[in-house]
Order: structure tokens, then sequence, then C-alpha cells
DNA sequence: TAGCTTTCCGAAAACGTTTTCGTGTTGAAA
DNA sequence: TTTCAACACGAAAACGTTTTCGGAAAGCTA
């Protein structure tokens, strides 16, 4: 087994001095042709490769970014992954993915342990529980040290840094009023509850649509979803106790399950009840029926996101003004909602 | 915004040496009292947090290690990660996830990037195109300069290092055989192509299976999936062609898109198809019906190959002894096979 | 007071790079 | 032969730590 070989052992074997191994394998013009190709010679032989920590120490910056997301198992946030590493690696960045699991310590610690020098600067969305503490004094503080941040779709107001977000309210419109314009009088919301940013907003835009219709809101039509717990109770009392014709869910979770029960209950999707998701990830896709859903387009995120950071990495003076980007989003029309 | 601070300010600061604050901070006996709390007080205000990066140098390790995964759309990859992290946090040790794509091309390119100086080990399941290519270079490599590798579910034998898996044939088998004793006589088989190693294994079992119930493989009931470009028609080619009672999938996706189909063609699961998926996924929960599958149990591969490369990575010396763990798996009955 | 032990602190090396600056050697011009 | 530029290379600093070792001052014993 051969270790990892350093300048100084070329060196020394060689015996010349680290400075002019150092100049031969970066193509000096310093340094003899003679030399040079000797070094390069045995570097080659011994497959030396600068090592990456004492570069990251010497150049103050380790050209990674790290992204961190509240979960991998909503396919969007696979997507801004994508987006993410697409933009960066042509860059030459190196993307790290951290997970919070939902949770404020994880997002925390994860933060904090690399802040201190690991990477150039974070892409977060953040985790439920650290949406409904409020507590972003890891966020500021990192911020204040210097390092960019880019929050994407669950951001919040109280933190000054570019943004990437769709309009939340804005999509949850049109799919509601996707639904009216077919003719669904009786539509049954399934939300997450307030403190989740998209959740509100989504819920928000729903509200407008019936508003805009002149569609009076019946309390029972709506549920929001603490936790996984009681969420199927939750869902089958919506579809026993009301005669709602069609369903708007905030995510493709909601949206799947709710067919799920529906079909249970001998409600046909979409003859008797239509429903609209949130999310273009796998589950709409391979659902039976396939689900109609606001795409959020991920990949576009990821890729802007990834860009302002980088911009901001590599600008020479600091922009003070920071950016809030909205990606359009656009109704895939599948097989859940009635023609 | 105050920059991050570092030993050298805090010493000039308080007109102190290097030396002393930096044994202050860790408690050392050789500083006095006073001198301590001094410079604890004076680095609490100033949040000093080590450097990691120069720590790393000078340690020689970085208590980070990173697993590179294929692709994040199977569900399994994430309930490994969660393994491995779970393992890891309670070690002190950070996860960075990577993912190839299925390339070979970005598999090196992160092994590479990586392996000087930024981790101390891998944990790798490999992707389409290295096992196609059997090109194991990077992964040789980075062994041979004494970086410990752990290989999981899409292994090589051509590599020699620690290893976890589940016994792909005999899950298979054990599948297939439950159709059988279910009454099914005319099993289709929907795999990969060989060079995915797990596809080939799980192959073997679904054959061997039959070989031992005396059932004449009919080679007009296998589809090996090359690309996802005409797999729907494949498998409605086996749907049509063949008057088959049931299927064996080699993951999710394959079952999932098997139910779809014969959902369209009129053909009711599990009544007339029974469908045995493999993996645990979303996919198979929410699907409906929901899928019978082979469990892989993730969480417990993940938390198995973490614990073997820490171990690795804290033995005294070096233990020449390479192991390959075998995880069992587990039938999940659901609704898409019939009772 | 001489000699010894504590107590407290600083200098310096080490990790692996890159880069600036200095220096010795060579060859040519005068 | 002297002078000077060009050439080829090395020493050292810097990035931020930790740790070993040495040393000064103070207190103690005899």
């Amino acid at each position: 087994m051969k270790r990892k070989v350093t300048l100084k052992q070329i060196a020394k074997e060689l015996d010349i001095s680290i400075s002019t191994v150092s100049k031969s394998l970066r193509n000096s013009l310093e340094i003899s042709e003679d030399t040079r190709q000797k070094v390069q010679a045995f570097a080659k032989l011994y497959n030396y490769r600068p090592n990456n920590i004492a570069l990251s120490l010497k150049n103050k910056k380790t050209k990674t970014i790290c992204i961190i997301i509240p979960e991998i198992i909503h396919h969007f946030f696979s997507t801004v992954i994508n987006g993410v590493e697409h933009v960066a690696n042509e860059n030459g960045y190196n993307v790290l993915i951290c997970l919070s699991d939902e949770s404020f310590d994880k997002e925390v610690i994860n933060m904090e342990m690399l802040a201190n020098g690991n990477i150039d600067g974070f892409i977060i969305s953040l985790s439920k529980e650290t949406q409904q503490k409020r507590d972003f004094h890891h966020i500021i503080e990192v911020i204040n040290q210097g390092m960019p941040v880019v929050m994407f779709d669950r951001i919040t107001n109280d933190i000054l840094c570019d943004k990437v977000i769709i309009d939340d309210g804005l999509a949850a419109f049109n799919a509601t009023q996707y639904l009216i314009d077919k003719g669904c009088k009786n539509i049954g919301l399934i939300s997450t509850v307030d403190y989740v940013s998209v959740g509100k907003l989504r819920t928000d835009g729903y509200l407008k649509a019936l508003a805009n219709n002149d569609i009076p809101v019946n309390e029972n039509n709506i549920v929001k979803v603490e936790d996984t717990e009681n969420f199927d109770a939750a869902v089958e009392n919506l579809l026993k106790s009301n005669t709602i014709d069609s369903i708007f869910a905030v995510n493709e979770l909601f949206a799947v399950t709710a067919i799920k029960i529906a079909t249970k209950l001998g409600i046909k999707v979409p003859e008797e009840l239509s429903v609209i998701g949130f999310t273009d990830g796998i589950i709409s896709k391979y659902s039976t029926p396939s689900i109609t859903t606001v795409s959020q387009n991920g990949i576009k995120m990821g890729e802007k996101a990834a860009r302002m950071l980088i911009e901001r990495l590599e600008a020479e003076e600091e922009e003070e003004k920071y950016k809030t980007e909205v990606i359009e989003t656009e109704l895939i029309e599948r097989d859940s909602t009635i023609i």
C-alpha cells in the first residue's frame, strides 16, 4: 500500500526544494524544462494529488457548498439537489448534502459543524421545527460571519439573504381556480399547520380563489395536518362527513393518501372526486390514477439558488442588496381530475 | 459583521501567546485559573470556534465520512443514508452525501475530489455504469492509499473491502416461492440487465425457485429492462402476449409500472394478477393497491456499513481481514397479491 | 543563601500547500 | 577582467491549530 505522497516527499526524493517541486507541477516558467519534466514524471508515477485540506487552509476557501434540506423523501428536494449540483459542478464547486430530518437541532449541528471552514456557503430550506420555533440564530450567525446563505422554498422573512421561491399563493389560487372552472363547488383542502410557511401560503391561495368566486368558506372542508398520527382518520372524516366534490392537497403525500382513502370508501377518483396535489414527484406520476399537480420545477430552483450563491462567493466587493427570485409554476394535468 | 476570530487574534488582543490561548481554551492545567478564565470569557464573547480545516490538517483526519449513492429516487438509498447518519453522528462523525447519478464519471470525480484529504472513508453503492464497465480503478486506488471503503448493496467481488449486502438470491427465491405457494403457475419476471449485480442475483433466485418446483422457464415471461425508453411497451407486451398470473419485479418502480399498465389493460390486481416488488419504498406503500414487496431494511444496512467503517477508522493496527455482512430481508404482504 | 521544585507561560515545530523574495551561477557585453 | 542581466532554484512566510519542550519566576527546604 502506497500512502499519499506529498510535495515534501517528492522534494526529498529528488533532492530539490519543496518550492521547486510545487512550481514544477504548476508549470512555472521559473523552473528549467529539465527539472520540470523530471518532477512531473515522478509525481505522475507516484500519483501525486494536492491535499485539498491544505489548499483550503491556504486559500481560505474550499470550493464546496452545502445544501441543507429537511427530508429526502419529498421528491421535490431531490430535484432541487440536481439543479444545484448541475450549476455547482459547472463552476468547479463541490456539493455536500445535509439532511435536517425536519429537526431544529440537526439543522443547527450541521450548520455549526460546516460553518467553521469546511464550506464556502449554504443553500437551505428550513426544517418544520425551525419554522415552528422561529429561532434562526444559527443562520443569522453564519451570515454575520460573512458566509453567504441562499434560502429556498421554506423561507422566512426574518432573515435578510438571497431567496428562491415559487409564488405559493398564486399557484394554490390557480389550482383551486382550475377545480372551480371544472365545475367543482365544494372543494376540500388538506394542508399543513400554519407555521410551515408554504402550507400557510397555499392555504391563503385556496381561500382567495374561493372568495374570488363568491364561494363561502366551509371550515369543515379544511383539514390541517399536525402529525401523521391521526392523519388518515382526519381525511377519512373529511370524505365521509361532507359532500365535497374535489380536494386540493398541499403536497403529493396528502394527495395520494386522499385518493387511497377515497378508493377505500368506494368513492371514485376522478369521477366522484377530483384531486389536485402539489409537487410533481414520483408518487404523483406512478399513483393510480396519476395525480394532477402543481409542478414546482425544483431543478430550476436549485440552479437559480446555486447561481446566486456562487455569484456572491465570487463577487469582488460585497453586494449589499439581497434578491428574491420567484420561479414560475405549472399545473400538470393528469388523471385525478375530471376533464 | 464580525468575521471569524482566530487564536492569533485573541492572543494579540489579550497580549499573550497563541499557545497560552489554545491551552486555556482546552482547560490545560498548565495555565493559571486567572488567565484561563480571562481567555475563555473573551473567546465566548467573540464566539470563537476552532477552524475545522486547520484541525483536519493537523490531525490528519476529518471526522467526516462520505456515502456515495447512485440515485436518491430509490427510497431504499434514503433509508440507508438515515442508518449511516444515525451511527455516524453517534460517534461524532459528519456525513456527506454524494450522488453519482448512475454515472461512472460522476462517481470517479466525486471520489477523487474527496479522497484528497476531505474525508476519512467511503461508503458506496456502485453506479450502473460502473458495474457495466467493470472499471473500479478509482475505488482500488483509494483503498491502496489507505482509505477504508465499505461497499453496500451494489457491490463487486473484484474489490477486496468490507461489504454489506442482502442475500438477493435468497430473497428473490422466497418471493417467487411465495407466489408459487399461493398457486401461481405462470410467473413473469421484470428485471434489469444482467450487469447490475443485484438484478442478476435476483433473476437467479427467481430461476432457482422455478427449478425447485419443476416449473419450466418460459423466456417469454422474462423482461430485462435496459433503459426506460421502451420499458412500458415491453411490459405491456409481457402482459398481453402471455397468460401470466403473477409478476415478480426486482424493484418497486418496475412493480408499480406493471400494475399501472395492467390496470390500463383492464387486468385486475390482485384478482387476476399478483405482483411482488423489491424494496419497501414510499411507492409500494402509497400505490393503489399497495404492493407486496421484499423489504431490504436499508436502515440496518446503513447502520452496519457505518459501524464497519468507523471501526476500521479507529482501529489501532490495521485489520487485514475484510468482512461481508448479510442483512436479512423480509416479505411485506400487502394488497397486490392474492390471499 | 544555595539549591530545588512548582507554577506559569512562550517559542517552535508540525500538518501540506503556494508564493514572494532573495541569491548564486552562468553567459555575454564592454 | 569587470559588470550586468538572465536564469534556476531555495528559504521562508502564511493559513489556524495543537503540543512538546524549555525557561523564567516564585516558593520552598536545608
